[in-house]
DNA sequence: ATTATATCTCAATATTTATTGAAATATTGG
DNA sequence: CCAATATTTCAATAAATATTGAGATATAAT
């Protein structure tokens, strides 16, 4: 992941409503979850939840699908790992350094 | 981390110079970089570095100390696991879910 | 077809965040 | 003490982002 993509992931999680609706997301698997039981869950107006659902898919953080009347919503997990890579690449400049972090395990193992 | 402190880091790395900032004293490692430093690195004027400077800290992503006249800043690594950990934390409900992410080993082994 | 459900889009407003430049603080060397 | 360096603080302006509510679209059931 580039920077450009990194700061768009950022932003898009650096929300109350968002967050909390990823880390549902995440924790739900690849089954998913619909719009509006995300809305009820993290407690917005389903506009409201329209909107940041769109910011986290912008960002490529989630996949969409329709099921029915429903929109099914996943996390997309090959993007939060390039995220969590971007973030710990190269930690210490590849020194085998110590450091309490998974840098060594999420910068080299995934992509 | 709860989801206050996950927000602060999240919006504290969800801009430009502040992500460059943070990724070159994450790679520098324990020694840190100066504020100038790292306003030449990523292009921006002194005073508003300052300002990314400040609020990096005050999402516990980074430490400082002076050193003569300059102030040295250094990437907080537990904050940074921290993160990472609550992001993915509890992936696919436990369940060994066989997706690419690097989550089972950020969410258990470091907290 | 009609009605109800689920979600999205749009425009207006409110709020938050970033940038700029001038002035203040701390440190070092002469 | 004075001048130079490194960084911060402050206030003003500019820019980006969130919330709200009304209306539009798609699907399903009767």
């Amino acid at each position: 992941m580039e920077a450009a993509g990194t700061i768009r992931a950022l932003s898009a999680l650096a929300q109350e409503h968002r967050l909390a609706a990823f880390r549902l997301l995440v924790q739900a698997g690849p089954e998913g979850l619909a719009a509006g039981t995300l809305a009820e869950a993290v407690g917005a107006a389903p506009s409201a939840m329209s909107f940041h659902l769109a910011q986290l898919d912008h960002a490529g953080l989630v996949t969409q699908r329709r099921e029915g009347r429903s929109i099914i919503y996943s996390a997309n997990y090959p993007a939060m790992t390039g995220l969590l890579a971007y973030l710990t690449e190269n930690c210490c400049a590849g020194d085998a350094c110590g450091i309490d972090t998974p840098a060594a395990c999420v910068s080299t193992e995934f992509a």
